[in-house]
DNA sequence: CGATTATATTGACAAACATCTATATTTATT
DNA sequence: AATAAATATAGATGTTTGTCAATATAATCG
């Protein structure tokens, strides 16, 4: 994945009512109905952050007949949670002010 | 932390100008002149960026004379990794459609 | 002090975002 | 086929974002 692609998903989380639904998702499979009763939105305001979810692939959805369920997408949050980790930790070969400056 | 701080956050994480800032300072401490060098955007812009990054504290700054140092702050990214985490695992009660469903 | 260098602030502006109302589409049910 | 339920799309609107040019501020140096 590429810094694009990254940034795409940090921009779907950077929303308070997305990440309520994405900890509604941690818990249960849902679909639309059962998340907007949870939220104080119009549908399609929610159909609109459901869009940005899916399309940033954080969040699947299946149709189920007239039902959209949607479930969290964690091989994707595993994906982005191994690129944080990568600042987690003091590179090898960082160098100190004092070895650059002068 | 609550919700909103996280958002703040992936709001900070949300542009290809500072995911690349942020690699950077992961490789090592530099100050904005430095950052500039690499980057093709103006000066302005760049404190601009940099405001961004330091108000969502995953970076901090310390001046040393007419320099502004940057530094990525990997404690504030790792409670951001482990909030991440918590959407890694399937939920022990997580409830399948089936069991929901009629 | 005056000039230079590094960074910050201001104001402008186009593009993107989050939200709504109204309406359309899709699916299920009678 | 008509109705109802669930979801999507379109259009409008105020807010936020990313960018720049111009200018201000702060620190250093001669």
């Amino acid at each position: 994945m590429k810094n694009a692609d990254y940034a795409l998903i940090f921009k779907a989380l950077s929303d308070n009512t997305r990440l309520k639904i994405i900890e509604m998702l941690n818990e249960e499979e849902l679909c639309a109905c059962d998340i907007l009763k949870s939220l104080n939105i119009t549908q399609p305001t929610l159909s609109y952050h459901m869009k940005i979810l899916c399309d940033s692939d954080i969040v699947s959805a299946i149709r189920d007949g007239a039902w959209m369920n949607y479930n969290l997408n964690k091989d994707k949050l595993a994906i982005l949670t191994a690129f944080l980790c990568r600042f987690n930790f003091v590179s090898e070969n960082k160098k100190s002010t004092l070895q650059r400056k002068k």
